[in-house]
DNA sequence: GCGTCGGCTTCCGTTGAGTGGAAGGGTGGG
DNA sequence: CCCACCCTTCCACTCAACGGAAGCCGACGC
């Protein structure tokens, strides 16, 4: 290879790999420069390697100069089995369950303390929420993430509780104990809510998906209240979660929730 | 580099990316050795790369041994301008034609002289249609089709004129120049419908979406039929539509549609 | 239970793909 | 007009990458 390199070992895949992670949620366009030191890399060494990206697709250069993540990266990305298995075969009961409360409907996996929202559906008329596909949250504060730590392994759950439970709002539960309670009701009553927790003037109820019995996402709603309707809620939001399950069982392929 | 090679002048970049574009809609879970085929590689090396792409996250090794895009790889198509600008700024409108229509909503850009769909909104009670997001679609069966080409420069519509049109249905337009005629009249009326053109029992109305009085995408919906709700349901479009093309102008940097 | 086959994994001598500092060009701002 | 920064190109040097061969492993047929 290279007569000198600064990172001796380094392969080129990795290299390349190194820029396209360079990317995140609030680095979405980046310019040559930006790339190298994000990927610790030269400039002429990332300038090569940013042109074979280009060229493939996985990235794009916009007429600013700067470089974005380029289509083909999105569709590889829509072949991925969270997409192509839980998120699609889910998307239906989704979008029944939206036309039905025209609230913001989330389906939700646990990515290790994580919630990563697989989906979200919501119109103008729905409660404003901070997450969105794609999104990884505090699993603590959240409805869909009170179920997925609920049916946790019981090393997540020490480290979760063992870790400091972040403050967002004045309602956020903080208190290991009290989250603990809260994650053995969930047990007991199979559906988790949130009042106020996450975000102000936005409350939750969410149920669990099982695919043979096995805990595989979790399925919810956000409101700016709960009131009276929570059993209706819950009933709906179980019908729904039960023909996920369902739908999963039938699609042995898809190893959605992983 | 290596003292032998099968492809010499090939780069480990592209042979890197000639494994990941070795999966497609019908290639979604892949052997090591279907791998290398697929990618034009020897297996050794084929297995090398490969591990590197799992190391990062791009792939993803199933129980029975075969590979499926990466979480990563899903994380980072969600960057994609086509992602974060049209689909994401456009979700709450598509939301709410679906919560007013219960229909299916398709959300589609021009990708050379096919359909793109980008987003698309399903319940249980929609009309089935073969489209998912990722899908390419003709452009000439559909009515997020029609609209698309009605708008395309002069170029692309005489390649899709000049080509066979593919006859799905017994009512698929085949004829050029009733095709044309049809072009004509998107244009004047800014709508397109299709019926039972691209599948039985489905028929379809769209409209332009425009950012800045440029055509970027169509927003369209499937219904079993199309009878007296059709001017009400152009309305309802087009105040999706115009909600879509402000929102997409309020945000520059989302170059959503390209 | 054994043999065969196919897929996968590991090895390693050879070599050319890849390296990045230096230099130069282009653009924007002061 | 000048300066600073970004991007692009060059090229001597070298080590990362190459893939056939060999071996391992598991499934399948007899």
């Amino acid at each position: 290879m290279a007569g000198r390199t600064s990172s001796p070992g380094a392969s080129v895949t990795s290299r390349a790999l190194a820029l396209l992670g360079a990317f995140d949620e609030t680095h979405r366009r980046l310019s040559l420069t930006e790339l190298a030191e994000r990927a610790a890399l030269p400039v002429p060494t990332a300038h090569r390697l940013v042109a074979e990206l280009v060229d493939w697709g996985a990235l794009s250069r916009a007429d600013d100069g700067r470089y974005v993540v380029g289509r083909r990266v999105w569709d590889l990305g829509l072949l991925a089995p969270v997409q192509t298995g839980l998120r699609q075969l889910a998307s239906p009961y989704l979008h029944d369950l939206y036309g039905a409360t025209l609230a913001t409907v989330h389906l939700a996996v646990r990515d290790e303390l994580e919630v990563l929202y697989v989906d979200r559906l919501a119109g103008h008329a729905s409660v404003p929420v901070v997450s969105q596909v794609g999104s990884r949250l505090p699993i603590h504060a959240t409805g869909v993430g009170k179920v997925l730590l609920a049916h946790a392994p019981q090393d997540v759950q020490a480290r979760v509780l063992g870790a400091r439970l972040a403050r967002l709002t004045a309602y956020t539960v903080t208190q290991p104990g009290s989250l603990r309670r809260q994650l053995a009701r969930v047990l007991r009553d199979d559906y988790a809510t949130t009042t106020e927790e996450m975000s102000l003037g936005a409350c939750s109820v969410a149920v669990p998906v099982r695919r043979d019995q096995e805990v595989v996402a979790a399925l919810g709603i956000v409101l700016p209240r709960l009131g009276k309707d929570r059993p209706r809620l819950v009933a709906a939001l179980q019908v729904a979660a039960r023909g996920i399950g369902r739908t999963l069982s039938e699609h042995p392929a898809g190893d959605a929730a992983r």
